[in-house]
Formats: C-alpha cells, structure tokens, sequence
DNA sequence: CAGTGGTCTAGACCACAGT
DNA sequence: CTGTGGTCTAGACCACTGG
C-alpha cells in the first residue's frame, strides 16, 4: 500500500478511494482506515472534494537527537575519545536524575567528541549499569545507537541549555589556546525512554564551532 | 463526547464501545471514530482486549513558545520596555530571513525584556509591516498575542543558539555591572506560520538569570 | 468463559470541487 | 453534472484479556 507514495513527488494526485476499492476488491472503509494511517504518517494529504495526494515532506519536529546524528546532519563525521568510562557511586545530583539512589553504582563515560577531525565537546554520560549492560566492556561508538540496540532510544529529552565561561581543566581538554574568556555552551540532559530515564548528560560545547540549532513545531 | 474525559483520572476505565453503541443509538464504527480523535489527541488510550481509559497527560512537545509564555510558566510576569520601534530598511541579513528584498520596509521592535522585575534579555523582532497592519500605531504587550488575533501565530520556529560574551552596549542595557566579561546566550529565532515567515528575532539573555528549558518529543 | 478492542463488509447520504 | 472525500449504518469474525 505504501508503494502508492514511496517515490511520487509532492502533489502526485493518489487513486481514489473508490478506484482502490475495486482495485482491491475491498471495502471503502478498509480503504479509508489505510489511507488514513498514511495521512497521520503525513504521507498523504485529503482533499475534500478534490482527492487525496502526496503530501509535501512535513518539517521535522523538535526531536531528541544525539551528537552523532547532529554531526551527521552536517555531513561530517563524528569521533570521540575517551576520557574515563567506568562505575562510579552516584553522587546526589546524578542519583536524582537517574532516580536511583545516592551511592549506587553508576555507569559514567567521558568523552571528547570531535567533528571534522575538530573539538567540539567534552560530555559526561551517566546511566544506571542494567540501562545497557555491559557497556564498559565494549563501548560502543555512539551510545544512542546501543539504547536502540536495547529498544531504549530516548523518546523524550529534557534540556537545559545555559552559556557560561569555560573552565581551565575544560579550556585544555576543549584544546582552546588562547588566553581569553571564552564562552561555552553548557547542555544538560535528561533522556528518557517512556517514563524510564536512560541517560543523564553534562555537555560543555565551543561555542565558535558548535551553535545549536532547533525546530520546534506546532502545539500538537 | 469530550465529556466522558474531562475531569476523570488517568486509568479511569472509559464506557465500552458497545455500551457507547447502546447509549447513543449509533454504529459502532462512529463510535470508533470518536474515540479515534480522542486518542489521536491524546487523551484516551486503548488496550486490546481490555478496555478504553483515560490516558495520562502526555508529556509536551518541543513546540513554539515566547517570551511571556516562558516567564509564565515560570509564575512570573513578563514585562519589557521598548527601546526602538519603527520602520526601517531591512538589511541583507534580515531581508533573506524575512524573505522579502534589502532596502525593503520592515518593522523593527527593540525591547528589554524582564521577569519579576529582573532584567533577563534585549530582544530585536523583525517582521514585515503587513504581518501585523498597525503594529507600530499601538504597541501590545506580547508579540505573539498580537500574531494570534491575526491568525498568525507561529506554528514552526527554527532556533540557532551560540553562547557568547556581552557587548559593551548591550552590558549597559541589561544591567550588567561587573568588569568581568559575561556570558550570554544569543538566540536567533525565525517564526513561521506554515510556510510564512512572521518573525525574525535576535535575544541577548543574561545566562545567570535564564537558563533555557527544552523538552524534545519522540520522532514523530 | 464473556467482554474487550481490531478489523472488515456492502451498502448509504452528505458537502464540496471542478467542468 | 460527476467525482471526490466525510460520515454513517448494521451487521460480522478475529485475537486478546481476565476471571
């Protein structure tokens, strides 16, 4: 069924729902339930009185993307290094946005993360051990795509985004040189799958090679 | 219909479909349909071979929001005093954003913006003089209100955010007294209504007074 | 087991576009 | 006018859940 739309461009007029009843020998409500799946997919456009057609790609929402995909975006590729993966005790802070407990072992993994063969970031991820177990034995490249591998890719993000000046142990890491303030952006995130929180994230990012860039969509 | 959901708890059993058949002397098929919008909305939720039941509030999207509306909800009121408002002649920058030709007449609106009597940002909006017929003759006190009683009001936004540090000017119009360099968050802001640009914002926010909240939704 | 939602049929009438 | 999508009827069978 979905093979009406795969390639058409936008406004491609699609059968009518009564060319498709005969077409497929079935009934026009069976016909409207799949067409209206596609059309809440945004696949398809109705058009009372007209027809149904190939909808133009709608704009994509304010979803929550990772670093990897938004270094992808830009057509680059990202890299990281890592600074420290290992099981710590939760301190207050990160028990309560993990919520679990202070003093429970925590999964924290430090990177550098690069774009371009440039620094970008420095990120301190925090996850409870059983989110993916056995992440230290073999760290994987992008810790979205291990959540997926666990049927946890964040479903929903809580960000707060703050500028701020960096500081000296960020200044090295971050390899900026000069002797100047410089203005970081601080990213910290909250990912949640369903009502499961899988990632806690601190992010310091240079602000002269990374801008943050959003779309945020309509009220529903 | 909306009734069956108003006021009701979250896991409240919502009447079977049958009995819904009985009650309002209708096919099952238009109950369907009715319950359908409300899932589509959110508001109920089905479970195979169980029942229908009010669901939890589902948590928000990452959608369009303006000043106001973020010191609202954060219980204050948002105040702002208007340093400059006039036509000019857009600059190249502001003409391609606005998508509209440099040289041509566009309303500039400078204002410092203040929460609980605190000063947070120094916001420039650019929009064009038919967006809002009038605008300059009588100021309102939210942009986005005056959008909404034209039936404009944004329903995409695309946002960059870069951290950076203050200019001499702007540290005098936000109330920034120290020496030190500061921080700010920049935030570039284009607003569409469909495929309508109705505004173009630059904001200067004081970092150690406003920290941007996001919340990003699932893939679709 | 009985009750639930999920899906389907084969019709019907309506409001609306375009010709 | 004809053809479109929007809505509705009065049944039907299925898969699933819970007692």
């Amino acid at each position: 069924m979905r093979s009406l739309v795969q390639g058409a461009a936008p406004g491609t007029p699609a059968p009518s729902e009564r060319e498709l009843v005969s077409q497929f020998g079935v009934a026009r409500m069976t016909v409207r339930q799949a067409l209206d799946a596609l059309v809440v997919e945004g696949l398809l456009e109705r058009m009372p009185g007209r027809g149904t057609f190939v909808a133009r790609p709608r704009r994509e929402r304010g979803q929550v993307t990772s670093f990897s995909e938004v270094v992808a975006r830009r057509g680059q590729v990202a890299e990281s290094t890592t600074v420290l993966a290992r099981l710590e005790q939760a301190g207050p802070g990160v028990a309560r946005a993990l919520q679990t407990d202070p003093g429970a072992a925590v999964v924290h993994w430090k990177r550098i993360r690069r774009a371009g063969g440039e620094t970008i970031c420095i990120q301190d991820a925090y996850l409870t051990p059983e989110t993916v177990p056995g992440l230290l034995d073999a760290l994987p490249e992008s810790l979205y795509q291990a959540l997926d591998r666990h049927q946890l890719r964040p479903t929903w993000s809580e960000d707060a985004i703050r500028a701020d000046l960096v500081s000296d142990e960020e200044r090295t890491l971050l390899d900026l040189t000069g002797e100047d303030p410089s203005p970081v952006l601080r990213v910290a995130r909250r990912a949640l799958h369903d009502e499961r929180v899988v990632e806690v994230s601190s992010s310091v990012y240079r602000t002269d090679r990374f801008t943050l860039h959003l779309q945020l969509g309509p009220a529903n």
